[in-house]
DNA sequence: ATTATCAAATGAACCGTTTCATTTTTTAAT
DNA sequence: ATTAAAAAATGAAACGGTTCATTTGATAAT
């Protein structure tokens, strides 16, 4: 393998100099960068970016943790983040976490011993995990999706009471009363906080009933399986309010096969506003994150702390929901 | 940072002591040993990678580039390989080229100036593709899901063409005749070999017309286009062959919207078996690909050329597709 | 007690860069 | 032509590990 000395050799310079070149250094001569650009092609050589990060003591790598790669939400988050931080240079190195706390430990250790300069993670378990491994994180690093209880960092997230709470109301504005939910683990903050906002709303209409709540995972399969225990223990409902849109897929799944339909009245709302969600029979109605731009806001508080000297307190950025109305829910007589 | 240097010293050891101790070498003493792993513990010492793998001249990091996020059938390939690697102590580095190969080259070079021990690559382009960079390529490297044309390398890929053919040839067995192809870009071979599957069975069946073909991407957005245009362009048809899922999505919307329905007539078949496909109403009839193998034989070929000696000529192995007969699919009397 | 044998520990050299104090060359001023 | 000042080039040290030839220490045999 051709290194720089080998360049240098090659250029009849100093290793310094192409150092200089390679880092556009303007104090070395038109004749001499030359010389070494030439050598660079007749070599073909290519920089050895380990040697320079562990030089310069930056790497120039950004990693992401996820927790399902396979629920739509995370890439697009990850996009959002990506788009922002190649365009200032840095790569993004995607893991996946499986939901797993064990890899998710993996990953941050490997991560962090030096392979990258900042870390953004989207957590698995928020309520019951151990936070000592965050806190040993000592780059730069920012929290997205959901928050880790007790864990004071950069953090960006969407209000997901106020979400779920105008979801149900729109829900009970329509007339329905009996509105089951099919919410996600409740190691999950997400599905925690989406809880709460259907049972402040259904307090408030004094709807509230234990029986309607289904703790269950944020995938399809656990939504149709929530939803064939709605059936076997409450019969039929008047609608669902469920934590996700994945969720909703497999409810939806689960209600055709019970041979109800939307205008035989089990109305359904999901959460997310995946790019599926507005193809789905019939459209659904969810609340829409705005996916990209949280993720791009992640990066951009990831780069001030990268890049920036200046030190300042963790910040907490909340963005909003935005109810989309479509068609999957029904206006009851 | 503490180095092992410092726990050299910690311990009052050398730091080739040290070093042993990290990567289990057994001519250490107990005493020694304790004495070290006491002096990890008690200064929270873990080792910079970025050195290690300078020094050793492994990383121990895979790369695997994908040319959409958004489709499930990429995070689920990765997912094949990733389990498999991260057993072997491989960590998996995730890169999106957005079907960009200006992306894809830059992934390229930048994973393989050092931080790979090895490269799998779905490819974005596969026809027009200057495979220079590919060739420069010095580490182990394996190509899945695309072969890129005149390069010789270990390549895992299912057998477009055939998979294509008997999903056409199960539509003109139902009885359809006009049946049109809406498919992937001209850049990709997954798309041009689906189109041959389509065409062979057309032909054997003198129903090929060049105006039932539509080349677009394999996106929901581009099936809902294409098939707008279909019916702008030739009316209604009996059945429409999408050279992947998302186009059929895409396309089962503008059915809809048309007022057309399976039972009218209108039949569909996908490609591919993403996961929400058995959701999607009607239930999808497609070609199974057997997505997460694939990513996991892709891995196997790696791993075996990254840590065999013996080198052996490039393989190519080609999967099968299965047709899966759900109910997109009428029978035409 | 001396020596031969073997296991364990050592530390300098190396991996491929960057950095920066020092030296050399060029340019400008007299 | 000489000198001062500025610009460019140099190369050794550093980044944090691993490796391996050499040294040290322990054990066994005489």
């Amino acid at each position: 393998m051709v290194t720089i000395k080998g360049i240098a050799k090659e250029a009849g310079v100093s290793v310094g100099t192409v150092s200089k070149v390679l880092n556009y250094d303007r104090t070395v001569t038109v004749k001499n960068r030359n010389k070494v650009i030439e050598a660079i092609k007749k070599l073909n050589y290519r920089p050895n970016r380990l040697a320079r990060s562990l030089s310069k003591g930056k790497t120039k790598n950004v990693g992401f943790i996820i927790p399902d790669i396979s629920n739509p939400f995370f890439p697009e988050l990850v996009r959002g983040a990506s788009d922002l931080l190649l365009s200032e240079g840095y790569y993004v190195f995607l893991c996946n976490s499986d939901n797993d706390p064990n890899k998710e430990d993996m990953y941050i250790n490997d991560l962090t011993s030096m392979w990258i300069d900042g870390l953004i993670i989207a957590p698995s378990d928020t309520e019951n995990r151990d936070i000592g491994i965050f806190k040993q994180i000592l780059l730069p690093f920012v929290v997205v999706d959901r928050e880790i209880k007790g864990l004071n960092k950069d953090l960006v997230i969407i209000n997901n009471k106020k979400g779920a709470y105008e979801a149900v109301v729109h829900l009970i504005n329509k007339g329905h009363k009996k509105i089951a939910i099919l919410t996600g683990p409740k190691y999950a903050q997400t599905a925690q906080y989406r809880y709460a906002g259907w049972k402040k709303a259904m307090e408030e209409n004094s709807l509230f009933d234990d029986k309607l709540v289904f703790w269950g995972k944020f995938s399809i399969d656990s939504g149709y399986n929530m939803m064939r225990e709605v059936f076997k223990s409450l019969g039929k409902v008047d609608a669902v309010f469920t934590c996700n849109d994945l969720i909703a897929l497999g409810a939806m799944q689960a209600i055709e096969e019970n041979k109800f339909t939307i205008s035989d009245g089990i109305s359904i709302v999901g959460f997310d506003d995946i790019y599926l969600s507005k193809f789905l029979k019939p459209p659904l109605t969810t609340v829409k994150q705005p996916t990209y731009e949280m993720g791009k806001t992640a990066a951009k508080l990831l780069l001030e702390r990268m890049e920036n000297i200046k030190e300042c307190l963790p910040r907490k950025i909340v963005v909003e929901g935005k109810l989309i109305v479509r068609s999957s829910v029904a206006q009851k007589t």
